[in-house]
DNA sequence: ACAATTAGTCAGAAAAACATGACTATCAAA
DNA sequence: TTTGATAGTCATGTTTTTCTGACTAATTGT
């Protein structure tokens, strides 16, 4: 009962906004991601923002931190299901782009 | 031939991205915006701005700067058609949000 | 044993975004 | 004629975001 000129879109938006969050979802839309290989692929950014980025986007639960136990132990970041919803209309801005 | 790990979405997320674009473009979907206007609908916003905004939104070719001459000589800023693509985009953000 | 890879953190600097208050200039209404 | 509304600009300052380089610490490969 307090905004009054709440535009709900604004929220979805500022998830995504941020330097590299765009193309961090992205790539998690094809799959796991972890933090070196985001470094490798993502030209021009560098490990400071990467963490910041992939800790925003876990926090706003777009994204999930996996700790895998497995033979080469490591981490791996997924996309949840509140980030699975968005793959429709960020596929839709890539076919309007 | 030159970006490699291009992500075409990026772009228009970064044209409703800052502070005050989400709210400029949901009001403008509605009709013509007029700067004070705006400064009066959007609490908390403040000239310089709302200015900038609407400056980077017309060079985005988002709006449409217009110049009336009639009566109460204004100036409004339409939804240019560009701009109108991004309508069902909004919406959808919207009714997930 | 030594080097590399993984996944970060931390402090500090630089750059970008945003806010404030003063100011301009035209037009219309009281 | 003075006030209020329109639509801004400008200089400055604060805040937020992003970048850099050094460092940690566990694990894995040579």
């Amino acid at each position: 009962m307090e905004s009054e000129n709440d535009c709900k879109a604004e929220g979805l938006l500022k998830m995504l906004s941020g330097k590299w969050k765009p193309q961090i979802f992205r790539l998690a839309v094809n799959g796991p991601v972890r933090f070196n290989s985001l470094l490798r692929q993502i030209k021009g950014s560098n490990k400071q923002s990467v963490a910041v980025a992939l800790k925003e986007l876990e926090e706003q639960q777009l994204l999930e931190k996996k700790v895998i136990k497995q033979k080469p132990l490591h981490i791996e970041y997924n996309l949840s299901e509140k980030g699975k919803l968005l793959i429709p209309v960020f596929r839709q801005l890539e076919n309007l782009a």
